[in-house]
Parts: C-alpha cells; structure tokens; sequence
DNA sequence: CCCTATGTTCCCAA
DNA sequence: CTTGGGAACATAGG
C-alpha cells in the first residue's frame, strides 16, 4: 500500500493490477533463464527503470545501458551489461519476473520495472525477499550444477564422506550443489528410495548413482514443465508451470504413496518440511 | 489467535 | 570447524 502510494506519487499510473507471486528453484529459475534468452535476444537497451522499493538501492545507473541475455548461476540470475557489470537478479522466497506489454499499470507487488523499446520486464515479490542489484563480476568459485555440468556419483560420494550431515540437508546446501530446494529435495529422495534422515557419510556409491539418476531426471523434466505451480508459481509470460503433477510426495503428507500405498510422512529436517514414505526410502 | 510457506543469512549453542 | 536451531527478513493464506 505504501509503496503504491509512493509510486502513485512518482508517477500517474493506473490502479494495481492483481498478479499473484511465486517461490522459485533451479527448474524455474531456469525457465525464466531460457524464456529471457528469447525475449533479449542479441541484447535490449534499457529505455527507463523504475524502482518501486527503496530496499533495491540505486539502480539508477541502469538506465541507458543494454541488457543481454542472462546466465543462471544456482537460482541466481546474472545479465551482462553492455559496461562490462553484470545485472544480479535473485529471486528468493516471492520474487517473480513477468514480461509484459502493460506499459500504463501498476503491478502489485511491482518492485522494480525495466522499460524496452519493446515490452516491459518487471519484479513482482510480495515478501521482498529478493534482490537485484549491479555487480562487477559472476562468482567464479561455482557449486556443482546437476543440468549444466557433468556431475558423477563419485564426486558427490567423495564429498559426502567428510560431513556430517542428513543426505536432504546436504542436497539443499547451495554452496555444494547448486539449485536444488525443498520441494525437488524430497522429490528426488523418493524416486532414489533413499530415507531423507540418512547421514550422507552413509551413502554408498549405488545410492549415490541412483541419487543421481533421479535428480537428472526430475529436473530435466521440471524444466521441460516450466516449473512447478503448486499455488502461484508462473512462467516470464504469466503461464503456469506443469511439473506440479508429477509430485510424488511433497505436499502429501498423510497420503498414500504412489508405489506402495504407505501413508506418507512429514517431518523437519534443517528447520524444512521434508516428506517422505518409510517404506519405499531405506 | 495459531500455523504454514519452493530462500538465504546471521547469531548462538552443542 | 561443524552442525543444527531459531530468528530475521515481510506478507499472505488456511
């Protein structure tokens, strides 16, 4: 409401039009990534930004400048400027990105807009969660990336040997494998049938494989759905994802499990909902 | 009022 | 040093 007003104040837009937000892992995050590579093509120049929400800094510099088409780093989002920094886009919990022709209304939620000769690219986060901001260079040291590099089991096996942690907190630690969060975690634990309480140092190079396999597939396919749409998660065009019916078990504790029948449990690992069946995950 | 939430960071304790 | 717990960020929905 506030930020409304204030905007509303900058500028002589129309009443907020109602979009809901999102909540974005790698396969989203991706998407967005492929469906930008589109829209800016060989680059776009910035006409005007917009900033909504004093929390985002400065992004003044913005302006004038050319944008190009974004590297996704984890569930990060990297645009080269035409000035040699790069634009740093992370969504968070809420943050969404839409790209649209509604030149003359105000979003809600709208927290940072980006004008094209052609079309409009805004951030929508209800939660203000996420972060944009001018960097001068990617991060070079880089987690393992299960879709964009060649991951082996022995690697993962090797590393899980020194923690001491569950196998679903270290699925989820960004700083090792990059993208995974909490829905594709319990996920790709299930399609393994591999317990989520089990200390990775436990994991056998098989287990590990299967893993793996499972991760590979799932988000392959995530990807291939644009994503996840449990309540509001859309694609840069407004659509929803797909993936969201072939869940297996987030979401659907005290359910039956599509393999065995077992109801499935949920419990708190890492402070996240994980879900899981105690019969098919050893 | 209670609880939950697809993420990350920070502080603190074991 | 590591790990986990809890809080924080801020808002909506059940």
């Amino acid at each position: 409401m506030l930020l409304w007003q204030r905007r509303k104040h900058l500028d002589n837009l129309a009443p907020p039009v109602e979009l809901e937000g999102t909540m974005p892992e790698l396969p989203e995050v991706e998407s967005l990534s492929l469906a930008l590579k589109e829209v800016l093509g060989s680059g776009r120049k910035i006409l005007r930004t917009l900033v909504f929400d004093s929390k985002l800094g400065s992004l003044d510099r913005l302006a004038g400048d050319t944008l190009y088409r974004p590297e996704r780093i984890g569930k990060g989002l990297y645009f080269p400027l035409a000035g040699g920094d790069f634009l740093q886009v992370h969504l968070r919990m809420t943050g969404r990105l839409l790209h649209h022709s509604l030149s003359r209304e105000f979003l809600r939620y709208e927290r940072l807009r980006l004008e094209f000769e052609e079309g409009v690219l805004s951030l929508l986060d209800p939660r203000r969660f996420a972060t944009v901001m001018v960097v001068e260079t990617i991060p070079q040291r880089r987690a393992l990336d299960i879709v964009k590099d060649q991951v082996t089991a022995e690697e993962l096996w090797e590393r899980g040997l020194r923690k001491g942690t569950t196998i679903k907190s270290f699925l989820l630690d960004q700083s090792i494998l990059a993208g995974i969060g909490n829905i594709y975690a319990s996920e790709i634990l299930h399609r393994a049938g591999i317990d989520p309480r089990r200390a990775v140092s436990s994991l056998s190079l098989t287990e590990w494989k299967a893993i793996l396999n499972s991760a590979s597939a799932i988000l392959g396919l995530a990807i291939s759905c644009r994503g996840t749409t449990i309540s509001d998660w859309r694609d840069l065009f407004g659509r929803p994802g797909g993936y969201q019916r072939y869940l297996k078990v987030y979401g659907r504790e005290g359910k039956p499990c599509f393999r065995c029948g077992q109801l499935l449990k949920r419990l708190k690992i890492g402070g996240r909902s994980t879900y899981f069946c105690q019969v098919c995950q050893k």
